[in-house]
DNA sequence: CATATTTCAGCGCAACTGAAATAA
DNA sequence: CTTATTTCAGTTCCGCTGAAATAT
């Protein structure tokens, strides 16, 4: 039926979460709250709740509940900004980088299964392109910048 | 930061659904729903709701507060299996195939803008390596088929 | 009796909006 | 006074489960 490309990002978005979140639920946790983890570990210290929201598209409450959850597991913690005393600056715990590092394992175990129909060189440019689109979006931009 | 495959698909999918979401929005229909009535339309009156719901990873319930919602709307109709009384086939009412046609016109300028960066060649790449991925999901389930 | 489709009813989650306190 | 971050409170939406009626 030769299906629109957007059809075809979404029926694969489909597939890649419930994977995860099948893979990611033994260690207790959803896609979501993993990325945002990944995000915290990968800007050491610098993110606060309100430029997470941001980053995703959500408003600040939305994430600020989010961050919580995180919170209340003990695998994030919040220190006040030496500089701005009601920015709340996101680390990780020593838990939450363990949890981590324990997904990011899982996680590559499903990319394997996901991609085992394709070549070394395939995914390298299913990448590429993939990040070609997302370059494009991030110039012709829709909401307020 | 060199991101995982799982993570570049995800953010593609973010991507497609909000500009989905705008440009439907004229038609006041969601991107769902959308989808649901371009099945009903491939697959000409063959299709029932829970027939769809199963195609979409979704409860019958659910499925079927969609359908209400499109039904209500004049797009689809309910029509009466002739061989099985309690089957209720859907098809598009007049209203249902010109919206339809409107927003697939609608979709291909979404495309447009969100392919510019690609060329027909890397275009055509993209949704075979996709394609791909999905067949391997197809083979490697996870839950009751 | 087992199975599939549809429908009514209620639940829970994850996002939202609104409003307020704190601080630069 | 304006702006940004955080937080409390209420709301809405969308998918879920449970239960029942209908039909094969």
């Amino acid at each position: 039926m030769n299906p629109r490309i957007l059809y075809l990002i979404k029926r694969a978005e489909i597939e890649v979460t419930s994977r995860m979140a099948k893979a990611l639920e033994d260690e207790d946790i959803t896609p979501i709250q993993f990325t945002i983890l990944y995000f915290v570990d990968y800007d050491k210290g610098d993110l606060s709740s309100a430029q997470l929201s941001r980053r995703f598209s959500m408003t600040p409450q939305s994430m600020n509940e989010l961050v919580s959850v995180l919170e209340k597991k003990k695998l994030l913690k919040k220190t006040t900004d030496p500089a701005h005393r009601r920015i709340l600056r996101l680390s990780l715990t020593a838990k939450g980088k363990k949890l981590l590092s324990d997904c990011n394992a899982t996680l590559d175990s499903v990319e394997e299964i996901l991609l085992k129909g394709l070549s070394v060189a395939e995914t390298q440019t299913l990448k590429n392109l993939i990040g070609k689109i997302l370059e494009t979006s991030r110039e012709t931009v829709l909401p307020g910048s």
